[in-house]
Formats: C-alpha cells, structure tokens, sequence
DNA sequence: CAACCCATGTAATGGGTTACATGATTAC
DNA sequence: GTAATCATGTAACCCATTACATGGGTTG
C-alpha cells in the first residue's frame, strides 16, 4: 500500500467519526484539532477531490432544505487505508514549534529580573491555552476520543504553567540584577 | 520598529550566544534548537545575506588554517532588534504537530487492545525523544540557557510518558475487545 | 586515499495559510 | 434587512525542506 500524505488522513478520519462534508471537517479542524494537528480550507477541499478521484472516499451531492451540500462516505478502500494508518506501528511525527522556548534559548544575557517577565510572559500563554481549551470541553461532548485528546491538552499546558512557575520560584531567590546564565547555573548545580 | 521574521531572530541570537559561523549555527539549529524550533540551512545562509544588507549583522571574512569562513557579529543595530525581540511581552508562537494525537483523535471506533498498541507505540516515541535529549546534556556543557531548554524537554516528554503509561493502565481494567470509545467513556466518567 | 567534517551556498519542490470569490439560508 | 452561518472552492503567496554543487582540511 502506498502511503497517503497526512491530509489525506485527516480527511479520511473526520469521514469515519461522522464529519461527512467538507464544512463539517473545516469546523472540526478549528475547533478541535488545530491544536494539535493544523489543517486549512485549502487542503480540505482539494484533498477530498483527490481521495474522490482515487477512490478512497465517495461523495454525493445531498438537498438539505434547499442549500445543497455534498456528503462523502469511506469506500471499502479508504476504510482500510484509515485502519492501516490508525494501527500503524510507524512512529507517528511530533513536532514542536515554540518561540519563547527559542527565546529561552538565546537568553544568557539578559538579566534574571527580564528573564522572569519572560517566564511570566510563558505562563500566562499557557493559561490562556488552558481557558480556551476547557472551554471546548462541553462542546467535544460524547465524543470520547476527542475528549481524551482534549485531556491531553489540557494537562499538558496545566504541566507547563507548573514547570514555569517553579523555574520562577527558585529564580526569584537569586539575585535580579545578576545574569540570567549565571542565575540558572547556580539553579542547575543544586538540582 | 519593524519586526523581522522568525528565522532572523534565530540568527541574530546564534550570532549573540557565540554561534559566529554559518556553519555554526547550523550545527546548533540540528543539534539544540530543531526540538522546539526547526531551521534548516535553507534559511541560515540567505538570512545571513539578508541581515547583513540590511545592516543588523556584520560579516568579515576570516582565514583559519587555509580554510576561509565568514564570521558575523551583530550591529547596534541588530543587538538592538534581538533585545526587543528577547523581551518582548507579545505571546510568543505555539504550534504542535503530533501525528499520534490525531491517530487517537479518530481512534473511536478501534478496539481497546488495538487503541493500547497505539498508546504502546507513543510511549515509545517519548522514551526514544528522551533518550536523545539524554544524550545532549553533556555537550550542552556551560550554556545554561540551553541546558534549561534541554530540561524543558526532557522533563516534557517523561510527563508524556508518564501519561500514557496511566491511561494505559486504567485501559487494561477494560474488556479488551469492546470498542475504545465506550471504553474510554467508562474510565472518563470516573475521573 | 577514502571517509568524514568544515564551510557556503542555490534551486527545485512541497506544504500550508490567507485572502478572495460566490451564493444560499437562517436568526435577530 | 443585515449579520452570521452554511457551503464549496481557487489562486497567490509564504515558508521550509531537500537535494545538489563545490571545495578545502583532517583523521584513520
């Protein structure tokens, strides 16, 4: 079996789960898994083109009260791409993409009072994250898959804000005006 | 000020953390950097032409041994840029791209047993992350900001593991042939 | 003397976002 | 009647990766 491009397994999974038109699959991906997993309008509809005209997926035009809409099911083809793909022991991609751990990075210089506004600058990233996320939680309703991924979410910027905020408390006991590089070493020798 | 792109904040800060070289820096951006922000040498070398147009960097020619290179340093100007960006109270930029995430995000429909190999196969993918980041330690070395950002990843996916590790546990409670979303319904109605 | 590292760069390609375009329906 | 939502799509653009090209130096 040839390998599908990852959108098309978006695709195929929000068919399987009950997103069956391209707008349903366009709401699901900003609401649910963008935070995760980012897909646009600009790949959904080409991609459901494509799979259509492989045979993965079929789409029929369907009248909903005048506005019409199509609505696309798994072919027995695209079924077992999404199943070789959902059971794959491939190791799946992860990648991370953080500007303030980049800005972390580069800090040595600065001084520990600056560094901690950066640190306060994380947290309250991490806090806003976890608002919007608990308030998608009633939404993602009985779903129970995507509320685990939604849990996962949650916990995870909730680890976060815990991980910052201890940096933080053993910074604020060094001096403010030293360097930050200096500081943390001291913080790292302890540790 | 205007802002400048992200992969020029990268240079700028490799150049200011004594990454002086090109080549340097696209040492760092492999080895360091690329586990919470990608660069390529695509971006290091144009970037590098470009800054110095504009007149953030400065690069002069250096022979070492036969063996020439160009060494940069940054200007007031870009000392300047780099700072601002440092301590900048804008949120800085988040964005996740976990492929496991989004296999579970669909998985409703596979068995318990079959969503426990999935949970299996990110637990190693977080296990053979942290082994990397294990191994960078050493050569992470005096750079205390890098070590915290190597901290910051290790500690991340050791709480991923753990994580899966107890979700995992509480699915083996589950008969093992049901469906995972009804399983994952039960344990998500006890906590 | 081969393999690998140092060192700089470019071009082709691929992936993805944004903005735009269109139009019907529903809720206020 | 007007704003929001449902609904589908395309084109321009931006960003990033990969592969390629080149050549000198070092190590086994």
């Amino acid at each position: 079996m040839t390998e599908l491009s990852k959108p098309a397994y978006v695709v195929l999974g929000m068919i399987a789960t009950g997103r069956r038109s391209g707008y349903a699959m366009s709401r699901t991906a900003k609401e649910a898994t963008r935070f995760f997993w980012a897909t646009s309008d600009g790949q959904i509809y080409p991609q459901l083109r494509k799979l259509s005209d492989d045979g993965f997926i079929d789409g029929e035009r369907e009248q909903q009260g005048g506005r019409e809409r199509i609505v696309y099911s798994l072919t027995p083809k695209g079924r077992e791409a999404l199943d070789e793909w959902l059971t794959s022991s491939e190791r799946p991609s992860h990648e991370l993409r953080d500007e303030g751990l980049l800005r972390l990075f580069f800090a040595e210089e600065l001084s520990v009072a600056q560094l901690r506004d950066q640190i306060g600058v994380m947290v309250r990233r991490h806090e806003r994250s976890l608002e919007v996320l608990e308030e998608l939680a009633p939404k993602a309703g009985d779903r129970a898959c995507a509320l685990l991924t939604l849990r996962y979410g949650i916990d995870l910027h909730r680890w976060s804000v815990d991980w910052y905020d201890e940096l933080d408390q053993r910074l604020a006991e060094e001096p403010q005006d030293s360097r930050a590089g200096d500081a943390l070493r001291a913080i790292q020798s302890l540790a």
